[in-house]
DNA sequence: CTGTTGCGGGACAACGTTGTCGAAAGCAGG
DNA sequence: CCTGCTTTCGACAACGTTGTCCCGCAACAG
């Protein structure tokens, strides 16, 4: 800017002036000073912008895995609305592991962000405190973070109680349980769902019919309950990773699964499914954290998206 | 870093010296300024950092969409490379549009990043010369970006071939081709990779089954050829987006598609297709701009990763 | 006692911006 | 001619860091 400036034959302060459009200066001068900076290539500093100024114009979003179809759709939602408010999205991927998703967010903090969107791994967000004291707005996705901040989550507990009620309507009797382990929220919120289910239609919950722990070992759950004494009808997989894992697994039985997957609609018989809504998801966040961003004080929001139960012959089969 | 110097009692060079592992510090007003630190929740602000220093520890990638697996896929693996480096990746998705992969390459250039990964949408990127000729090094990943960079992309040709001619040694004679637009540099190399295939087994190259074009349209391509008077017999799609809807219309005949998918396994048939691997693309394409990062003069290089042909029944098929 | 060395620590400038203030010049009205 | 207002523009400080330079003090050799 220095260079543009002397090039130009103008002070510094002029050709700030015509870079952020302010009005104050003569037509003549400014096309002199839009000339200079075509010809020396300059290009304004973010960086020693956002130093200035308080706004950086970005937002941290962590993740557990951009390669998770899941949060990519979270993340390519987030992005966009950000694009609308011309900010910028700086994102990453914590693995599930609550260390790298502290370091994940201290980085972007150290970048000052102007508010951050997280899918806590861990359950202690303390080392956020002096953040969002510092009045960095941050918000909650799919999952609750501890402190008092926007939450958006799914209706997690009543997208499996719909979707096991539905095989039981089928007159299921013995619907087995699958999910993620029962340390990460979204995985316990469905089992009670699952539990609510049988609750409501005054069945017993069996709890050799419930298994929960890493996706890569729902398999071997399966193989378990299928060759016992009383084996499930029908089965409700708690996460898109489970599901998929009990489908390779060649057992065929009915079957709704949490979360929708591309092809689910292709497999025979199609897979049922209780479709959660990414892109809604991050959109309703992401806007969410904007709306804090710029001033809104109110007190902590707690939003929860509905689920959508869509049959495609897996899970309208009845019992042999 | 004010006030904790003025906490500490100790003047602000000392503070920074601390923060950075700096010698010269006391080891009793060291103590004394990390529990200052401690105290006021004070967190190092990067881009100060990035403004006097010439690093801001960050590169920029440009994908055309991380809800794409293939891209997601990318985005994760130079994401863990980037960390390995103690960097901080931005990315973002062009959609395809060379206005706005412009305008987030510019958008990471006003953010000082050290390093650029562009998966280009445009073929014009002259806008990079300025940035180019300052030092940012740019590595153009999956396709060619135009200028002298280093470029790493996949052996779309010869990947195509293998897939086509992999068809023909089960008797195909009339194997049709569907793909993304041709003006799409890989959509093209792979058309090219077809047209070898049929030269090297001697066959001509009928044009009324070949059809380019935006995937959704891929449906409606494939139920003319079918209908025709002469039908092909076996099918190449050109990627993942155009196999998907080709699926989707229920038409079974044998077929290879070019890139993997999530169930491909799971059809009936499962589907053969030729693998890239994102991971590698996006692996390579981070290690090499690292290594200009730290200053690796050497000419631009141009990387081209091979893929591999996973049969898996769709494509062992002889024609009826 | 003097000169030298090393260590701990501070003052200051600079990175690239922008907000604040004020100066100079032009113009209208008296 | 003076006064008051507007337009145009520049000087300067400040944002949070870090590199450079320097100073004071103790230890040590001569």
């Amino acid at each position: 800017m220095k260079d543009v400036a002397a090039s130009a034959g103008v002070a510094l302060k002029t050709v700030s002036r015509v870079v952020n459009g302010e009005r104050g200066v003569n037509a003549v001068t400014a096309e002199r000073v839009r000339s200079a900076i075509e010809r020396l290539g300059y290009r304004r500093d973010e960086s020693a912008r956002g130093l200035r100024g308080g706004r950086t114009s970005s937002v941290g979003l962590v993740i557990e895995d951009v390669a998770d179809p899941f949060y990519s759709g979270v993340s390519r939602a987030v992005e966009d609305v950000a694009l609308g408010y011309g900010s910028l999205l700086l994102s990453g991927s914590s693995g599930e592991d609550p260390r790298r998703e502290r370091e994940l967010v201290l980085t972007f903090c150290s970048r000052r962000v102007d508010g951050l969107i997280i899918v806590p791994a861990g359950a202690d967000h303390e080392y956020l405190r002096p953040e969002l004291d510092a009045g960095t707005p941050a918000v909650f996705a799919d999952r609750p973070g501890g402190l008092d901040a926007d939450t958006v989550i799914c209706d997690n507990a009543g997208g499996a109680c719909a979707g096991v009620t539905h095989l039981l309507r089928y007159g299921h009797r013995r619907v087995a349980f699958i999910g993620d382990s029962a340390s990460i929220f979204t995985a316990a919120e469905r089992l009670r769902g699952y539990r609510r289910a049988l609750a409501e239609a005054g069945l017993p919950a069996d709890e050799s019919l419930i298994a929960t722990g890493p996706p890569e070992r729902a398999g071997a759950a399966l193989a378990r309950m299928l060759t016992a004494q009383a084996p499930p009808t029908a089965l409700f997989t708690g996460n898109g990773r489970v599901t998929l894992a009990v489908l390779r697994t060649g057992q065929r039985l009915p079957m709704v699964g949490f979360d929708d997957f591309e092809l689910a609609d292709l497999l025979v018989p199609g897979v049922s499914v209780v479709a959660q809504d990414p892109a809604g998801l991050g959109r309703t966040a992401a806007e969410l954290l904007f709306r804090r961003i710029q001033g809104d004080p109110g007190p902590a929001e707690h939003v929860e998206l509905p689920t959508r139960l869509i049959p495609r012959g897996s899970g309208e089969l009845p019992p042999p």
